[in-house]
DNA sequence: GACCGTCGTAACATTAGTTGTTACGACGCG
DNA sequence: CGCGTCGTAACAACTAATGTTACGACGGTC
């Protein structure tokens, strides 16, 4: 690729971020992932049977491939349908008043949300030896909590709340 | 009730979201530091005055820098304190009663658990103007409980829990 | 059967944060 | 002054998310 094409497209993506925001270094998949899910309920509403990636993307401002691989994990935990050929798209495989914000979370996020040390600590140590039984210990629960809060909410409460912001 | 306005008003206090940092699981930031202070306190109560970056880095197994700029950290949230010169190191500015994991994840963590969209959803789609606010607001009452959660733990009781593990 | 639009996915670039490391000046006690 | 430790800058390595291009797979339509 040139290196003009190259300088075009970067200056393309930094209008993109106007309004004074930054760039934002972390993890927004279950944002967008709510966004695809919200969209597709809505345009099916609407009478359309099924959405693209692309009028997603659009919505949401980022690339088609980007929700392409979201939606591809949503639907390998159920939440969503494909199909392809001609007149393809995406749709909704269970309604989303069923489908809760814990759903997503575990459809698109991995791992623990506090890590524990990147090397073994200390084993001689008292403290490096007890260390990570007791954080996992104490993570575990509050991670129990943060789920429970998680499942409390479904996709309908999120499209109710995005309808209901006055413009 | 519509979560929406609870949470708009809850967001008000709550700077960031929209285009703050969100959480990376794979930061042990935390870990670290509540291994830290229950090292410093453990020692103290051996009868040292002082910890050094090194001792404390020897049972994390990592680098003095890293617990000297966690460390820091602490001392600007009023937590620790430090001397230099000869015979220099660290020691509690609390009891470690008084200091709970939020203490130490406020000092340590910046930013929202949950990030936004990197760019501006389509503010002329229906999706794309609600998604933000409605999220902030689902998002900052998950945080408060998180939150809440982490202050119901202190520092002393981490330090119990690691002292508890059998050998 | 050819065409065409969209998915599915590989491959790589970009951006940013965390962690690890070296280096060196600042400090303050003996 | 000498010494040990902090304070911090600078940079590299690694990880992860996101953005982008490319192209084969698929399945309707003609």
């Amino acid at each position: 690729m040139s290196q003009l094409l190259l300088l075009r497209l970067r200056s393309r993506n930094m209008a993109g971020y106007g309004r004074g925001e930054g760039f934002v270094s972390a993890n927004s998949r279950l944002t967008i992932a709510a966004h695809a899910l919200a969209w597709i309920s809505l345009y099916q509403r609407q009478g359309h049977e099924v959405a693209t990636s692309e009028q997603i993307a659009a919505s949401a401002n980022t690339n088609p491939v980007v929700i392409r691989r979201l939606l591809g994990e949503l639907r390998k935990a159920g939440l969503v349908e494909s199909r392809r050929g001609v007149g393809a798209g995406w749709s909704l495989a269970r309604e989303l008043e069923s489908i809760t914000l814990l759903d997503v979370y575990d459809a698109v996020e991995s791992g623990p949300l506090f890590a524990m040390h990147r090397t073994t600590p200390d084993q001689g140590c008292v403290v490096g030896y007890g260390i990570r039984p007791a954080m996992q210990g104490i993570y575990g629960g509050i991670e129990e909590t943060l789920r429970a809060e998680l499942a409390r909410v479904t996709m309908e409460d999120v499209l109710r709340d995005v309808l209901a912001v006055p413009r």
